[in-house]
DNA sequence: GTCTATATGAAGATAGAC
DNA sequence: GTCTATCTTCATATAGAC
């Protein structure tokens, strides 16, 4: 373990907030409307400070997203440790556990086809490493909830761990906010529809 | 019926040629990543001309928006005439043919929360007019829907008409498209999902 | 209404002192 | 590394001739 002096710590400190403050502001209005200034204003620095800690907004945002990930990669694994949980009743755990993190706004959104930050992303080794590694985990409880028969087997895993990835900004869970319901209620909804459908059963 | 002249056809026409390009804009990178400049480049006319046609940017894009949801009311009015066809059925045909469009590059992305564009459509009278309109089309049927048992009741018919909405613009779609599937592959894919749910059946 | 040319402003990024 | 002040780019929007 590397020792960390003082300095290093409080430096790190604030590496943190920028990164927070940038996830807040990418999950409320998106990247392109996301300005540095904002960012920068919000931390309380200036922003010719926060450049020295990253090189653009692009990898600003880079790394907001991946402490995302990390965050859901670390939720995936304590998902892991319960016990007697089948692989349906996990994968239903973390999507919900998303649902609840977008409702809190701590979702960044997922940048569209024809980001700049799909580009950064993309080539961001850390970001594409846990984007596997969680694709993987998940994809894993999907095949096996196909093979116990209680994940539908009319489409392929693929298209289930999107439609997941997808349910994780759903912009029903805003909608449904702004609407005034509380937050039990709304992920009941959602949660319904996601995995039951809108047909009747 | 006012007479038009031939002048002023041209006009007009022109004009839809600059809602159609704006269209494909915005249903590509949308709203904050489109510029007024690639419009104009694509039409083929000077910036300054188109901003004889729009007023703003905003007002540009609330056109193509209005534009499109007229399209969705043809579409509803062509699938009321359908004889002998059940409310079910008629949602899934407006919910199949909106999934289309988007295949086809022509659903403008919705603006999320916090966009310019958002504000700019809430004070477009004619549009929200629309909205309402489709909206009460969709809730009608939904009401029915339910009301015979095929579709769920364990949400409130306002979920299932916000969650319709946002199946116009699943980002699984593009996703899928990107992957190398073919359009009918995608479509009954998404379609079972969304109306089957990802539980077995 | 269409054009060329330009004004205006916002936002990403940097220079240079401390 | 942090700051103030500045540079640069680019996109919205407009002026003014035709």
């Amino acid at each position: 373990m590397a020792k960390v002096s003082f300095k290093q710590q409080v430096l790190l400190a604030r590496e943190q907030a920028i990164i927070e403050s940038a996830a807040r502001f990418l999950a409320e209005k998106g990247f392109e409307s996301m300005t540095v200034d904002e960012v920068a204003a919000d931390v309380g620095i200036a922003k010719a400070s926060l450049y020295k800690h990253f090189a653009s907004k692009e990898a600003l945002a880079a790394a907001a997203m991946t402490r995302f990930m990390q965050r859901v990669q670390t939720e995936l694994a304590a998902i892991k440790g319960l016990d007697g949980a089948t692989p349906l009743q996990r994968l239903e755990a973390i999507t919900r556990w998303t649902m609840t993190s977008q409702l809190a706004g701590e979702v960044p959104s997922l940048p569209s086809e024809n980001s700049a930050l799909r580009t950064a992303l993309v080539g961001d080794m850390v970001y594409m490493g846990l984007l596997i590694e969680v694709s993987e985990t998940l994809g894993a409880w999907i095949t096996q909830a196909q093979a116990d028969g209680v994940l539908s087997r009319a489409v392929p895993p693929e298209v289930i761990l999107y439609t997941l990835f997808a349910r994780a900004c759903d912009p029903v869970l805003g909608v449904l906010k702004a609407g005034g319901h509380p937050t039990d209620q709304i992920l009941d909804w959602v949660m319904a529809t996601c995995f039951g459908g809108l047909l009747a059963r």
